[in-house]
DNA sequence: TAATTATATTTGCTTTTGTCAAGTAATATA
DNA sequence: TATATTACTTGACAAAAGCAAATATAATTA
């Protein structure tokens, strides 16, 4: 590792990497304990995603998650068969298909998304209210200063 | 989800919900670009447990991990004919196999621990020291809340 | 102490998840 | 109008993960 500043960068470092092993680790526990059976990770996320972005395709789909295209079309289908998701060709550019959640899709995803707030409950649930302000203050700063959004912005 | 304490909480768990999402996504490109193709994310965890734990067991390591126990078994099977760790049946109890990093192993884990930091590195190298020192100290935050540790305990 | 139960690990088999490369169709560009 | 690029799909395959049954040892109980 290029020690670029010196200690100081050294130490944040560490403090950073503690913490994602920790993370990791609780995340992947959640999901085992957690999170419904019927979709992956991976497929809830496209079904978050398409919640997101409303009217989409595979390939803006893409953008935020970089999967394999073909895995990528492959979830598509098996989401659509599943009557979570319609597909239709685009009149304007006939490349591109239409993604867009059904009336079952939607359904699911507020499932979904039901399911990860009950998760996140039962971790906060030993912190008092305040303790859980300051948490999920320390979690916005984080988001502003990594990815330049913060509580207000966004959806 | 049930809304125990009002909005509050409610507005609480999206905020939580939010970092994840994002977080996840980007561990998720982080492995994709940044880390070494020889070994895979789990993989990758138990050697670090296995560094961190000194000589254990597939039990041990699976109190953190709860991986499935055969996969786990083969992962460390793997690890063994990759010559990163060895195997030797406890004395005391001679269910267990005591489990070791190898030179190459410890070398190997040192590897992984560098390529994690660059990854890091990268990521926080566009913000300046005073930002970086603000990031720690909200990820130490949140260490402690959620897993009562922080910054200058474990290891 | 013999029989039963529990723990630690392994193995065979299967499913799920993800990758690679080649393909089709439509659009954009030179 | 030929060529390149974009959007998506498909087949073949590999890696990751899970399930259930098996083995060996240890602990418990009758």
């Amino acid at each position: 590792m290029k020690q670029v500043n010196g200690m100081k960068e050294i130490e944040i470092i560490k403090r950073i990497r503690k913490f994602n092993r920790s993370y990791v680790r609780s995340i992947g526990l959640l999901e085992k304990t957690f999170l419904n059976t019927d979709y992956s990770l991976t497929e809830s996320q496209v079904i978050f995603l398409v919640k997101e972005q409303g009217k989409t395709t595979a390939t803006a789909i893409n953008k935020v998650l970089k999967l394999d295209e073909g895995y990528l079309s492959r979830i598509i289908k098996k989401l659509i068969s599943n009557s979570l998701l319609t597909k239709e060709q685009s009149k304007t550019d006939k490349r591109c298909y239409e993604i867009m959640l059904t009336t079952i899709g939607i359904r699911e995803q507020q499932k979904l998304d039901e399911l990860s707030s009950d998760s996140i409950q039962t971790i906060i649930s030993h912190l008092s209210e305040s303790e859980q302000l300051e948490l999920a203050s320390s979690f916005d700063k984080i988001m502003k200063l990594l990815y330049g959004r913060n509580e207000n912005e966004g959806q």
